[in-house]
DNA sequence: CCGTTGTGTTTACGCTGTAAACTACGGTCG
DNA sequence: CGACCGTAGTTTACAGCGTAAACACAACGG
């Protein structure tokens, strides 16, 4: 056969816990969460799934490795003297927008000990905003305790509600006939409903009730 | 044999949908939420795991009576002339107590989407509350969907980082050597901490938000 | 050239959800 | 009374899962 100096065949770029955390996450994206196995990994990786386990020990640390990825997209920008409101509510929106880009992966972030490394990271460095703002460390814990639990929150009940939001234009809601009364009083204002606005003000709340 | 005119043999109480439920549920409280198989729960009521299907189509319909059960454990008042703030924090302390009650539960509330049955009727009691003290319908339904991201978010960051909390006459803190800097700061303010009192601090700072 | 190491494969085991066929009992009708 | 039938539970089977253990083989340092 050929040299295979650098493994040419196909090019297939080699496995490191890098590629394989990201692709983990791409499958997770395109399939689910529950679609997830090591074979099918293993596949999407152009190798059998016993390979993975020469990167991580078990599944769990795969998962871990997912939420590493993730929270790798979440830049959290030094102290500085922006007003700790613009701060917080910027960081609110990133890490929103950063569970939206993923929804199938809410669940992995929603249920995040403080015993993940990428967490513990992520909790310090916004901990270290909010001392610099003026908040001692008790008040500041409870505060992040508090904001990611709403904004994880509210981004789970939305993928949760999405499919009352769906196909708005063609059938008006997909509700089963032996829908709960209860069900079909609130769906159609489901779907009036702007999410992004919900959200913000869920958040002026949180702010006002800081200040 | 005797006549077993009431199936006497051991006195097995027959099988039904509330009874498979509940039998789910104490399994997941005593054992979590992954234990939770068909065959285990067979024997713990005493049969084949197979015979659960004649009263379940499926696992996820499993899952929806277990969450059926945990709801029905909350009961939301009818409207009455009690202040909305008295109302509102009694509803989310009653919410945090039954998560609090069936910890490993805890993910199937918290990703239950409006779709469910149970959920629907539970979140269309609490509407009609929230309307009778005047509040319109989609500022209603925000409030919702914000209290309820709130109480859930917090109940699982408790459990999450409930190992730090464990055993504190003893060893400090079960931190691995190679812990990350920023949890080892983290850490002891989280071991300082009441979670109650946390979770009070939040639900003043959204009520006065409300308000 | 030969061992070592590192990377990926093969095989195997016990577990899962669940489809399908089967068994056994209780009541109802001819 | 005997034939029937629905209901409740069992048995068997299958594909897929996570993962332990043994194996194959390329690259490299002595």
């Amino acid at each position: 056969m050929a040299p295979l100096s650098i493994q040419t065949t196909h090019a297939r770029p080699a496995l490191s816990r890098e590629r394989i955390a990201a692709t983990a996450l791409a499958l997770v994206d395109r399939d689910g969460l529950e679609a997830l196995s090591m074979r099918k990994l293993g596949a999407d990786l152009g190798v059998e799934g016993m390979a993975i386990y020469r990167y991580f020990p078990n599944k769990a640390a795969l998962l871990a490795g997912v939420v590493e990825v993730l929270l790798a997209e979440l830049i959290i920008p030094p102290p500085s003297d922006v007003p700790w409101q613009q701060v917080f509510r910027d960081l609110s929106r990133a890490y929103r927008a950063l569970l939206l880009r993923h929804p199938h992966a809410i669940p992995l972030l929603a249920t995040l000990p403080l015993s993940d490394p990428a967490a513990a990271r992520a909790a310090g460095a916004v901990m270290a905003q909010l001392r610099a703002a003026g908040f001692d460390a008790q008040s500041a814990l409870k505060t992040l305790a508090t904001i990611t639990s709403y904004v994880v929150g509210v981004a789970q009940w939305e993928v949760g509600t999405a499919p009352f939001r769906a196909e708005r234009g063609g059938a008006p809601f997909p509700l089963p006939p032996d829908a709960d009364p209860y069900l079909v009083e609130l769906a159609p204002q489901l779907a009036e409903d702007d999410c992004e606005e919900t959200f913000a003000f869920g958040l002026d709340v949180i702010v006002r009730g800081l200040e």
